[in-house]
Order: structure tokens, then sequence, then C-alpha cells
DNA sequence: TCCTGCTCATAAACCCAGCTTATGTCGCCA
DNA sequence: TGGCGACATAAGCTGGGTTTATGAGCAGGA
């Protein structure tokens, strides 16, 4: 049944993109396993047909697996194409949100709809909102300006937005909101720490007495926990991005205090383990934001719907 | 015709990996954040600062946003920068999955660790745990089948497999087996369904009553929610994989019956919105499976050790 | 039976993205 | 002021992915 062409080894080294098939590859994949033939989804993609077969049969030498049955009357996913595919439609999903994203980000001047947001919110939140919004409304123009509550209010009040995200605990003077989601933060550990096999939550004078990896203070991440312990938040080090805290917490430096948001991946993948606390009100609200007085119409409010849930 | 390439505007048209830089770009970007210099990433991935210097260009051309600061004393994100590396990270990082999950996928005589898996599990959970396993046993070289309970137990009993992961309601006979975690069935319709703004939960007579985009019979999920409704479940469609179910039911055919780890991301995105079902015991167990008596040792038994939290 | 229409495969020529080597410029520091 | 590190620019090469052109297998209808 199988051909006899493994003759050659597969290499095995260099970097993820030497491994991994291009977007375009696992585009064309995705479109074959969706329409059942190469020549369609050579179609689709605008490409002729023996570019796609010749794209499916090197990335098939490229994964040293078979991807497709092909037959006179179509080509079907092997079985391990199936597992494959659905890999690569993580891969894809992934490249569509960085779209949008980045797509929001060029700052249009004719953007139907101007969003700032909070980092956290615009990093974990805006990107699949994006995406339902084009699902719904294809020809909303949308640009993003990211910053921290101050400058979300800023642009807002400067009518240099249309609608804002917020996480902090207050809302900025002359805006009025509305509560979207809620976020909390959590203690996490790398599994090596100690902290990590608790059983017991842990105290707000033990969280407040011990040093530990955050945010630096103004961030929205840091006022919350400050504000929870009264102050007394210890740093080990402070550092200036999320994607950097989790970095040390990862590789062991010691605990770390973080959005759920943020680590949701980390917790499935138990590179990190939360620890349980309790007597501490980590929660905090995410807010759409606007001028007071000027309800969201238009696109923000199409937006905004979306957001709620 | 198409074929007036404008210049001057951002094309904008085309598909996603015309919009999206490649995966060597977006990890020549994570390197440049991490280390704060073109050319220490250059020499990182193995390239000359030249190449590097290009390539980041390239891609701020691309996505019309400029990602780093240069200066004669090294390379910053911009604040645009960040943001887009964050969304790139969630593309490299599912770039690893895929990576790890195809390498276990081409049969390797001399891998040291077999595993035979369920469909759900080898698609949702499996690379994150082969991710963790190769951070912690970095020369554990698997090889993953994937199939029904029924092919798992075979390839374990032969002794093709090590370790094998189920997802049904019993565990195949001649097999021990750990619960390693919880899965349930739920029920989510497309947000323009009538259902998608209920209150109330659903009664089981009124799930049993209406038609549901379901897989197939004989699926550990149509098992659990025929054997949940006492086999009373009425298809709308019967489809074969998770992913065209998934599909249908976002594209609006109807309710459907899903596993929660299918739906993480459409939910979210609010593609897929969740109904509450109460009375009906839609939870089943996510079991490591082994021939009776024969316990894991070695690699597999690093690797169930991952997958119990 | 043959024709027509679908499928995929193969071959040769082309083109461009990204690579390398070689060199230039700028700022900091001893 | 020379030296070192950073990034930029220029010119030439290479290879993967593309196109056009063609062939071959299978099905269904005249």
């Amino acid at each position: 049944m199988s051909r006899t062409e493994e003759q050659g080894e597969i290499p095995a080294g260099g970097s993820l993109a030497h491994r991994v098939p291009d977007l375009g590859g696992l585009e064309l994949l995705l479109a074959v396993a969706r329409l059942g033939s190469l020549g369609g989804a050579a179609r689709e993609l605008g490409i002729t047909q023996p570019a796609a077969s010749s794209r499916i049969r090197s990335m098939e030498r490229q994964l040293g697996v078979a991807l497709v049955d092909r037959s006179p009357r179509g080509s079907r996913l092997t079985d391990a194409g199936a597992l494959v595919t659905d890999w690569a439609r993580r891969i894809v999903e992934a490249a569509e949100a960085f779209d949008v994203g980045a797509q929001a980000l060029r700052d249009r001047r004719d953007s139907r709809l101007r969003v700032a947001a909070s980092m956290t919110i615009a990093e974990y939140l805006l990107p699949g909102w994006l995406l339902a919004l084009r699902a719904q409304r294809p020809d909303t123009a949308v640009s993003l300006h990211a910053g921290n509550s101050t400058v979300v209010a800023e642009r807002l009040l400067a009518d240099e937005a249309d609608l804002g995200f917020v996480e902090g605990l207050t809302v900025p003077t002359g805006l009025d909101s509305v509560v979207i989601a809620h976020d909390r933060l959590i203690v996490v550990t790398a599994p090596a720490h100690p902290w990590s096999r608790r059983r017991r939550s842990l105290a707000a004078e033990e969280l407040a007495s011990t040093p530990l990896i955050l945010r630096e203070k103004g961030s929205g991440t840091r006022q919350v926990l400050d504000a929870a312990l009264g102050g007394l938040a210890r740093p080990l080090i402070e550092l200036s991005s999320t994607t950097a805290v989790k970095a040390a917490a990862v590789s062991g430096a010691g605990p770390a205090v973080l959005s759920e948001l943020a680590v949701g991946e980390e917790l499935a993948m138990r590179r990190l383990v939360r620890v349980p606390v309790e007597g501490v009100a980590l929660a905090r609200d995410l807010r759409a934001v606007w001028p007071t007085g000027h309800r969201p119409t238009g696109p923000a409010r199409d937006l905004l719907s979306l957001t709620r849930g």
C-alpha cells in the first residue's frame, strides 16, 4: 500500500520553520480537507493544480507522513493527515488572530471604528473579538491603540477613539462603563517549586511576606495586587511585561502573580501550577468605556455587543 | 482582470500567508524581543546579521507597523511591536505543538515511548504533554498512534504501545487505568440560534427531542450522549469528525453536542455559545491505560506523571 | 465502445524571497 | 582617537514555489 520512498532520512535539525510547513501550506491542507480535492483547493487559493500537488507532496516529505490519499476521484485525508490537519488548524487560527490584530494596529485614518485598550485586553481578548466582528460586519475597518487606563481615557476624551477597554480597579473620570468580563489575579509557580504541592490555601500574610515576581508599580496588575494586600507586595524582581513575568516564573525564579487570562496555556501544559490563595480580593472587572453621555453607536455598538456574554 | 498589482496601497488581498510573516520571521522577532539585539538574534538562529536586519524590515513593511527601535546600542521593541510579538508567540506555540505532534506521528521503530490515544486526546491534549515531556526529558523519542478505544486496547495488548489514553465510559478489558482528567460534553449553538439566549437550563427531554448535530454512532462522544439520554439522541446530521461538527454548528445548522475540550477556542471567540443543560450526566473521565499488571515504567511513567495534576 | 470530464502526476522554465559576503556608518568607551 | 559593538546597504547566488504544457487513470453518458 505505502510506497517505499522513505530512503532519504529526515534531517530533523534546524529550527521550527524547517520542520513545520509554512502558513500557505497549512492553509492549502485545510482547504484540501474541506473540499476533498487538490485541484479544488488550488482553485480556492488562486494557484494552479500542479502547484497544490507539489506543495502537499513536499509537506509529506517534510513531515515524513502521508497526509492525503489521492485517487482519480478526489483526495481524502489519511488518519494521520486528519490529526495533522487539526493541529494545523490551531496554527492558522492563531495566524488569523495575528492578522486581524496587525491590521487594526496600523492606524488607518479612514477606519470606521477606533479602539483603545489596555495591554492585557489587547493581547488576549481583542483579536478574538475583532475576528468575530469581522465575521458579522466584514467591511468594518478597525484601528487599535494599546496603552494603560490613563492613555485609553485620554484618547476617548480627545475623540481619538470611539470605544475603550480597561482593566483597572476604578473607572477614569469622564467615562461611562459596562463590565464585560471578570478577571482574577492568580499566584503561580513552576511545577518544581514547593508551593506547587501545597494543599492548603495560602494566607494573605504569607503572600505579602514572600518575595514575588511582579509587574512594575503602576501597571494594572500591580495596582490590584497592592490594593488587595494593602500596599505590602514585596517584589523579588519587577518586570515590565506579562510575558517576562511568565518566563521568569516558568524558569523557576519564584512565585508570580498574573492575570488568569495570561496563563491559561501555561497551566494547561503544566509549565506553571496555580497556587490556591484565600482571604485576598484578587478579582477585577474588565470594562468597556466611553465618554460620559456618548453611548456607543454603529460599529462601536456592534463590537460592544460581541463582548458581553 | 485582477492582474494589475496596484503599487502604493497595501495589497490587503490574498490569503493569510501574504499578510502574516512566516514562522522563521516570527521566531526571529521573538528572539529579538528576548535578546534585545538584531545581531544577537541572528546568531542564535544561525543566520547572519544582515539577513536578520532585512527580514525584520520586510516584516515591518508587510505589516505596516514599526516593530523595533534600532539604535547603535541595540534594538528594543516598539509598543506596537510588543503587542505583535505577543500575538506572534501564540502562532509559534501552536507551531511547536504541531511539530512535536508530527514528530511523534512518523512511526519510528526506535522510539523509546510508544503512545496510543483516542482522537480527542491526541488532538487537544497530547501535543501539550509531549512538549512538557520534551522539556524535562529532551532525548525521549515518542511515537503516537491515534484511534478509538478498541484500537488503543489492541495496540497495548499486542505490545505495540507502552501507554494508552482513552475517553470512553468503560475501560477495555485487560487494561488497568488511572483517571487523569475530566471532560464534559456540552451543548453549543451559533450565537444566532434562539437557544443561545436561553436563561433557563435545558431539560433532558427537551435535549432528547431536538434534532442535534452529532458525531457518528460508535464514537466516544456519541456513546456518552446516548447513555446519558438513554439511547434517545436524535440526529439532525451525523458527521465523522469533531471538526465537521463544530463547523456545522458555527454555520448555524443547529445545536451540537461536543467535548468541552474541543470548543474552548470557539466559546472564547463567541463563534459558539454554550447552552446550559440540567439533569443529564454528560461528564466523562479521561484515562491513561496499560496492560493489566504492567505498570508504566521509564518514559511511560514520566509521561503519565505529567498528565496528572 | 468511445468520448468527455473529472481527478492527480510529471517536466521544464521562471521568478523572487531570503541568504551570504563585503563594506559603510553611527555611538559609546577606554 | 582608535576600537568595538550595534545596525544599514549593496551585489550576487540559490532554491522553493510558481507557471504552462502535457500525460494518465477512472467514471458516466451517448
